[in-house]
DNA sequence: TGACATTAGGTGTTATAACACACAGTATTC
DNA sequence: GAATACTGTGTGTTATAACACCTAATGTCA
């Protein structure tokens, strides 16, 4: 028997929805994950959204993206990407250079130093993918990632 | 049928692990779900975490809960409660007040106001849950549920 | 009981997020 | 081709989060 989250919570009242329970679930799981992920990139200084960021670059076909290209990308909503990118070109992750066929638009691309970056990340983040989530099996994993698809349908 | 998150966010390559895949999912389910709602929130004038900390104190059995008691009871982790509880105590949801018994707690509890806030949004709050959620029959509730508690294992 | 550790809470400061707005470049319409 | 709308980006400002440190009250143990 797993621990269900309303002991894990001293809550006193079952949930009032098994809408709310599964929602209530989802929120922590986040929050266990997010932290998880947060410490094993502290050390290289950077968060889970400059990740997300790296990871998007990298798998960009063109080799560069504009600023709301990116943010259309990007897994939670961030309204402030310009000066999340302001950081990360600071610390030279990133490179930034107009769009000359277009010249509002600003292409965003990694640097050298950033491609090496998430290359070199790829290993400890598979172990702690592995980590976090490896104890459930390839039925639950797929099991678990089709419900989360479905739960988006009205979303 | 149902859109993979792979191809809604115009990724390459396939996830590098099916644990990968099940985060990705997580995080994207969880960031919609929490927009949804911030929105619903929004006119009432508090975020998802102060709804959180009404909750809680509803559900607490003394009527009171002090500081680190209340942290623990946080769907996610928040280095500064004190500030939150500032912000709402202004605002007049909450109150505080000394502990006599032992003087370095501050005991936290709903005002009137508070209270009747959170009873208020009982209905709005169950039936977003309806509307982002409800498209899920219980089956498929209890499964997401289950193997979130799994997922929690590691964590 | 006095020294020390522990616990609860708060504060100062910096970093990041959120929101509204402004500006420049491009497209559209007459 | 001039006026207008639209699109992509950046900026100013405020709110919130994060982190390290500080103080007071309590507990512990010689």
């Amino acid at each position: 028997m797993t621990p269900d989250l309303r002991s894990e919570l001293r809550q006193r009242k079952p949930f009032d929805s098994l809408q709310q329970d599964a929602h209530l679930n989802l929120v922590r799981t986040f929050a266990l994950l997010q932290d998880a992920f947060e410490q094993l990139f502290k050390p290289y200084g950077i968060s889970n959204t400059q990740y997300n960021v790296l990871r998007i670059l990298r798998g960009a076909e063109s080799g560069g993206l504009c600023r709301n290209e990116l943010r259309e990308r990007l897994l939670t909503r961030m309204p402030d990407v310009t000066r999340l990118l302001d950081r990360m070109e600071e610390v030279g992750l990133i490179a930034r250079e107009r769009v000359t066929t277009d010249r509002r638009q600003v292409s965003t691309r990694l640097t050298k130093q950033g491609r090496r970056l998430v290359d070199d990340l790829d290993d400890v983040v598979l172990a702690e993918h592995q980590r976090t989530l490896g104890h459930l099996n390839k039925t639950e994993l797929n099991s678990l990632i089709e419900l989360l698809s479905r739960a988006r349908e009205n979303l």
